[in-house]
DNA sequence: TAAACATATAAACAACTGCTTATACAAAAG
DNA sequence: CTTTTGTATAAGCAGTTGTTTATATGTTTA
């Protein structure tokens, strides 16, 4: 069950595996390939939190905060919920905690 | 099995993990988290490849795709094994290999 | 309404990245 | 030894990134 989709997702001329792939997977590790956002992301692991309360735990200014959500939104991987004045972040799935731990416990033993 | 190490692993104070680690873990994404270096595990995810063989598949320039291991090879992700004039490269280990397939899986639904 | 609070956005800037060009090193071939 | 071939490294530079400072948007409270 190795490559049992070859016509349809990899390459279809010889070479390297399509480039508009390349960068969607690369844009998917850039996501957790900062500090701040590992940070932000295994605060999250732990279960929601607004941006106020990341400010405070992180000790970082507020719109460092919200640029970085930003972007981890833009990703899709994390989600908004608002409620009242405050908006409280998520990590969007299964998939995204299975990636961040995968990442995290190669970094433990390396 | 879930936290059965949080003593040891995680912060041992209040607050987010520990600043190295996070920093660790950023760097073992970065290694994924740009299209060139994607492209060059993808293609040393079906075997070895020297260099040059490299450089022709990708279409770049051969500094460019030293550049790219030289780094690839201090975060551990790929090892060198040298033959005479040429240098053969190859994936680090099977950790690598399921991390850099669960981001490229991510990347195509997503 | 106005004032206070939580978050988002914009502009500016220093730091970092990834490429190119040029050169150096190392191993084989002549 | 000299030349050629394969790879590594260095300097330079354009493009990107992550922060700060300042301001805007939106929601509750008075």
């Amino acid at each position: 069950m190795t490559s049992a989709c070859v016509s349809e997702h990899q390459s279809p001329e010889r070479g390297p595996l399509d480039a508009q792939l390349a960068w969607r997977t690369a844009d998917v590790f850039k996501a957790f390939a900062d500090p701040t956002r590992v940070k932000i992301i295994a605060l999250l692991d732990a279960g929601e939190l607004c941006v106020g309360e990341l400010c405070l735990t992180l000790g970082m200014s507020q719109p460092a905060v919200s640029s970085q959500l930003r972007l981890l939104r833009a990703l899709g991987i994390v989600t908004v919920r608002r409620e009242g004045k405050h908006a409280y972040y998520a990590l969007a799935d299964e998939h995204v905690r299975n990636l961040f731990h995968q990442g995290l416990a190669h970094a433990r033993h390396a």
